[in-house]
RNA sequence: CGGAGAGUAGCGCAGAUGGUAGCGCGCAUCGUUCGGGACGAUGAGGCCCCGGGUUCGAGUCCCGGCUCUCCGACCA
């Protein structure tokens, strides 16, 4: 193809968006932002998207088959999974009102994902274990109404997924099916060129599954998420979930008497630990929650942690926390909010210890009175030793795995993908079952997996790229040659040219008549992995120069082609 | 959803204290250039985000919207 017939351009001097994707795919023509989180890719970026699709698309083919549903779908059909009122990032609209002129007074979704379709139609068509397993994917655009979209193309209000949905007729049979979908990724992620920094990751697996799900992350410095890796176990964890074992404090001091001393206004552990002349490890952050029975329930962890709310309901057993009330507060510890200690609660407010509490002496604990702390704290004298300590804080940089005790390598990344096993979470709603051998109705077992591919595309660019613009790998590049043509080599270029697409090589010819140094700066922005330059110095040859390299070497046309060939 | 900033030519921006809009890139025409963002000359291109208000007069001040960007919260 010509450049001059791509019709659309780069922008050097445009602005520079926060996130390098967006700012190189937008300078170098691939994208253009429609709004927040919503871009139109332009004809490069297309064909950057295409080879991603492909590549996704070979690999899935061995284990589903493509489809591809409506993008829209009746709210009702979503009512029956409940989501309609869950998902909160679901894209709805608005009934017929007196400002529209709309006859219908339905009500659509613009699916976030397809369960709620995908469910219906396996069913109808599906019903006999001799029809077990099977699993339908599709690539389509997906809509969610992030309230806050950012970092291009990696968190968009309207990006492309491939989605697939597997079924079987046991969980034994879905879980054989989840190893070969993790096969299937790790080979997608290699043919993308991201394998080597790509892992899996356990995750939450949100309102999906009770399990864990499993995220194919790829490091990458303007990822949204931190991983913690456990190396000598082979396991890297989310750290929505990562369990951790805080570092070991090694406390030498003598007990002290325990006392109460004022603090008036000093709230947050940072401020207290300052204002109390002792180190962060010292404090205490208790903090009070109401769970899904109605109980009142203390958890403790120690200055400098979070407490992880996901991990907490497993630790408590209940499947709801909600932060107390002030006047929940009030009414048990006797003191405003930022005063709850562990000492002398009432014996219905069961105390739930972090295990970064332990070996502490002399600790700080809030007094459960107003504007005091406790200080010079011990278990085993001012409060009985905790029967068991738990973990359910926030890991952070410095914890350790604590089935090995190794410390985690902590680091940021993308997701690129996200397997989840739903069980019978949808089949249920949908009432779908099959006939066993036995002529009985069954559950049906159901898993989800996804690629988001315009992120992947994101990705890519964050990971591949220099000062000078992006660095395609070539299994996803545009085209597979960059042919500039300076002035005075016309026909030598026509004639590349054409030898080029003759031997089937995707090219992007630059024939426009600028100087040679735009032609330059804008190879190199686009990115292509191959630049032939024909100019009136290479006469019947062509110089080839690899787009991350900076050395040159002129060739026989024909030897290019064959070297690109192979 | 909290906090901050912004909206002026296709793009990126400047326009104290109110007085009828400018720069760079890009675009058009001509000429000179031609291996790492060339140069000169000429020219086209504006509902200054929208709606109210104050004023003789509003891009500028006030009120109300909308949109975008950034930080944080959230993120199946």
């Amino acid at each position: 193809m010509k450049y001059s017939q791509l019709h659309t351009k780069t922008n050097k001097s445009g602005k520079d968006f926060e996130s390098i994707n967006a700012t190189l795919l937008t300078k170098a023509g691939f994208i253009d932002q429609t709004m927040a989180g919503a871009y139109s890719f332009l004809p490069l970026g297309l064909r950057v998207l295409n080879k991603i699709e492909a590549i996704v698309r070979d690999e899935m083919d061995k284990i589903g088959v493509e489809l591809v549903m409506s993008s829209l779908a009746p709210k009702s059909l979503w009512e029956i999974t409940g989501r309609l009122e869950t998902v909160d990032v679901l894209m709805k609209t608005v009934g017929a009102n007196q400002a529209s002129q709309l006859k219908s007074n339905n009500e659509y979704v613009l699916n976030s994902t397809q369960e709620e379709l995908i469910t219906p139609i396996a069913q109808r068509f599906n019903t006999s274990y001799k029809d077990f397993p099977f699993a339908f994917y599709q690539i389509q655009a997906k809509f969610r109404n992030e309230a806050r979209a950012k970092s291009g193309l990696l968190r968009g209000r309207e990006f492309r997924m491939k989605d697939l949905y597997s079924f079987h007729t046991s969980e034994t049979d879905l879980k054989a099916y989840y190893e070969q979908a993790k096969v299937a990724y790790t080979r997608v992620f290699e043919r993308l060129g991201l394998g080597a920094d790509t892992v899996m990751a356990l995750a939450s697996g949100g309102d999906f599954t009770k399990d864990y799900s499993h995220e194919f992350q790829t490091r990458c410095e303007t990822g949204e998420d931190i991983l913690f890796a456990a190396h000598s176990a082979n396991i890297v964890f989310n750290k929505e979930v990562a369990p951790s074992q805080a570092p070991r404090l090694t406390d030498t001091q003598e007990p002290r008497e325990m006392e109460e001393v004022e603090g008036t206004g000093i709230i947050g552990v940072e401020a207290l630990a300052e204002y109390l002349k002792i180190p962060v490890e010292k404090t205490t952050k208790t903090i009070l929650f109401e769970t899904a029975e109605g109980n009142v329930i203390a958890a403790a962890v120690r200055g400098g942690y979070d407490i992880n709310e996901e991990k907490l309901k497993k630790v408590v057993g209940t499947t709801s926390l909600q932060l107390a009330s002030a006047e929940t507060v009030k009414r048990v510890t006797g003191a405003e909010v930022g005063y709850a200690g562990v000492l002398n609660l009432p014996s219905e407010v069961k105390v739930f210890f972090d295990e970064s509490t332990q070996n502490r002496i002399n600790f700080e604990c809030g007094a459960n009175r107003t504007n005091y702390h406790s200080i010079n704290v011990n278990f085993g004298r001012d409060l009985p030793m905790p029967e068991q300590f738990y973990d359910f804080k926030t890991a952070k940089e410095g914890d350790a795995y604590p089935e090995t005790g190794e410390v985690y390598e902590v680091f940021r990344a993308a997701e690129v993908g996200n397997i989840f096993p739903l069980n019978t979470k949808f089949t249920k709603a949908f009432g779908y079952t099959f006939t066993d051998e036995q002529g009985q109705e069954q559950p049906v077992y159901m898993g989800c997996y996804g690629i988001g591919t315009t992120r992947v595309m994101g990705v890519l660019v964050e990971k591949y790229h220099d000062e000078r613009g992006i660095i395609w790998p070539s299994q996803v590049a545009p085209f597979a040659v960059h042919l500039v043509s300076l002035k005075g080599a016309e026909a030598a270029a026509q004639q590349t040219y054409d030898q080029l697409q003759a031997a089937g090589i995707e090219v992007l010819w630059d024939d426009r008549d600028v100087s040679p140094g735009v032609k330059f700066t804008d190879a190199d922005l686009i990115g292509i992995p191959v630049r032939l330059v024909v100019s009136m110095k290479t006469g019947d040859k062509v110089e080839w120069k690899n787009r991350a390299e900076t050395a040159t070497e002129l060739l026989e046309v024909s030897a290019a082609i064959a070297r690109i060939q192979t």
